[in-house]
DNA sequence: AACAGAGCCAACCGCCGAGGT
DNA sequence: AACCTCGGCGGTTGGCTCTGT
């Protein structure tokens, strides 16, 4: 049974679900303006809106709060996911609370597009095989599942073409850090990232 | 111009833990 | 202690848009 089934009670109240419209977000934002963020289902219910709390509560997290920023990552923002994922892995609601106005959805959904995309390219490059067949060995290997960290403080990012033009292939899948003019470049974290199972 | 595939992202789903009764 | 409700989280999906052929 779903805990988080909407309490309808008995009369079966009609759940809305898909897009959100432009009225609906304005019943939003105009009963949060007046009323603060309170217990979602009540807000829901008050603001007669016929979503279930959750869906309200992400809404407005994701999309309409007023501090959220849209947009394109920058370069910057991209080098702190990277190296927060490396620390915490799949936290993503930890990670975007160190990304002022990005949400975890939207940190989320980059991952798995950008980055997990450059993964799968430096895999294939590095071993010449599908990234499906790197992590299946990866998956069976004790020491790919070493949590790798590189201290921020010691990190000297590298310029965004730098970033997004393709780097040598390294010989071996976890350079030294000093190999390098003492920093990672970003094919090294994408590797670790790599190897970290991921 | 039309189609197919890839990319992107908003939203839903299911699980879990906290807190209240 | 057991149960219930709610908020929060990570994973997944559906559909729209973009890009290449």
């Amino acid at each position: 049974m779903d805990k988080n089934r909407p309490s309808n009670s008995s009369q079966d109240v009609e759940v809305r679900k898909g897009p959100w419209t432009m009225e609906e977000d304005m019943i939003l934002i105009d009963y949060i303006a007046n009323h603060g963020e309170g217990v979602w289902n009540t807000l829901a219910k008050s603001a007669g809106l016929k979503r279930t709390g959750k869906s309200c509560r992400l809404r407005w997290l994701n999309y309409l709060r007023p501090d959220v920023r849209r947009g394109n990552i920058t370069p910057e923002e991209e080098l702190l996911i990277l190296e927060l994922h490396s620390k915490w892995g799949n936290r993503w609601s930890k990670i975007a609370k160190h990304l002022p106005g990005r949400t975890d959805n939207e940190i989320k959904n980059y991952w798995r597009t950008k980055i997990q995309k450059h993964i799968k390219q430096a895999a294939e490059n590095l071993y010449g095989q599908t990234c499906d067949q790197v992590n299946d060995q990866a998956s069976s290997s004790q020491a790919c599942s070493m949590n790798i960290t590189y201290p921020m403080e010691n990190y000297s990012p590298p310029s965004f073409q730098t970033m997004m033009e393709p780097q040598p292939i390294p010989a071996a899948p976890l350079p030294a850090a000093e190999s390098n003019d003492s920093y990672w470049s970003i094919e090294d974290i994408w590797s670790m990232q790599l190897l970290n199972g991921d």
